[in-house]
RNA sequence: GGUUCCUUAGCCAAGUGGUAAGGCAAUUGACUGCAACUCAGUGACCGCCAGUUCGAAUCUGGCAGGAACCU
């Protein structure tokens, strides 16, 4: 039997989180946060994380709970999220995941497997792009098919795992590509224009807030290359701090790689998955997605 | 008023006679272990007019706009 769960998806800035919370408040739910970098603690303002007042009480997970210089991936995400799933459906809760990271949110949902590979042997630092995409064409020529020649990173992964004794090709090739839960995608979106000039505005509102103190103690205490550090609002501070940029650039840098970011996630979200989508901007739009939930949901529930 | 220099895509910018590099932005897309990542596709009647030439973004003249200096 397989749990059901709503995803809440969208591009950042369209307001996933204050829906879910809505959600989880109209049909006893719980949040799963599926967004890559609200996983760090002390990335507030610049990750745009949920305030403990917006949260109105609803229990939020893996949100807040890494430290700044921890690794995360996808697949550490895959294994967390689906353990909160189990443990939230079991206390007979629905499982709404909230956040903006296509991929994540894709491996949870499907039945993408991870097996071990030994990233430690393999740096391949002094090797260029070519030499790597001829040794993975040797080792593993179906991967090649789907990994552009200038990809260097997805090349070294597929190296990697074949390197490793696990082909890319062939894990792939024995996934069912299928959903392993009844998950109900819900996508929300508005007018490209106004997205964008949301998007400017939230930054503005960023800065307000403080997120040069908050950046500042981030400078203080860690190394710019730490992983939560290369989000969106955050790794444009390092050239700032460097001397070689001004606050005003490094704004107008946050906004453009947001807005930039924004339109990833719709390439995601329109191509990946199945997602029916909301205009936010339109009225009732809230009362339309919960009368489709309470058809896939609540109906089903009393049978 | 005079002298010199500048004018190439939304922005920056190469190119000095053979039919327009590159970067950024914008836009479209790919994506199975960094994904707020990484990668790919897409864009120009070279300020305007006239002339020289087989051929002009490139040379000449004029006009317009701009910059610096001089008076």
């Amino acid at each position: 039997m397989s749990y059901k769960v709503i995803a809440v998806v969208g591009p950042t800035a369209v307001g996933k989180s204050d829906v879910g919370v809505r959600l989880a408040q109209l049909f006893n739910g719980e949040i799963i946060n599926g967004d890559s970098i609200q996983v760090y603690k002390e990335l507030n303002i610049g990750s745009a994380k949920v305030t403990e007042a917006e949260m109105q009480g609803i229990p939020h997970h893996l949100l807040d709970y890494k430290n700044v210089g921890d690794d995360y991936s996808v697949q550490q995400f895959q294994q967390d999220a689906r353990k909160k799933i189990e443990e939230i459906a079991s206390r007979g809760k629905l499982p709404i995941i909230v956040g903006g990271t296509g991929l994540y949110i894709k491996a949870l949902l499907y039945d993408y497997a991870f097996t071990k590979i030994d990233t430690e042997l393999n740096e391949y630092e002094d090797e260029d792009t070519e030499e790597l995409y001829q040794r993975l064409l040797k080792l593993d020529p179906k991967a090649t098919e789907v990994i552009h020649p200038n990809n260097r990173r997805r090349i070294v992964r597929a190296l990697q795992m074949a390197e490793s004794g696990n082909l890319k090709s062939e894990q792939e090739a024995e996934q069912k590509h299928e959903m392993i839960y009844d998950a109900k995608i819900i996508g929300l979106t508005m007018d490209r224009t106004l997205l964008k000039e949301r998007i400017n505005k939230r930054v503005d509102l960023m800065f307000e807030a403080g997120l040069l103190d908050e950046v500042n103690k981030l400078n203080e205490k860690y190394d710019w290359d730490m992983h939560g550090l290369h989000g969106i609002g955050y790794k444009e501070f390092r050239d700032y701090f460097l001397g070689n940029m001004t606050l005003e650039d490094t704004r107008e840098l946050i906004k453009t790689h947001t807005r930039q970011f924004a339109k990833r996630q719709y390439t995601w979200w329109n191509n990946q998955m199945p997602v029916k989508w909301y205009d936010v901007l339109k009225d009732g739009y809230f009362e339309e997605i919960t009368e489709d939930i309470r058809e896939w949901y609540c109906d089903q529930k009393t049978d």
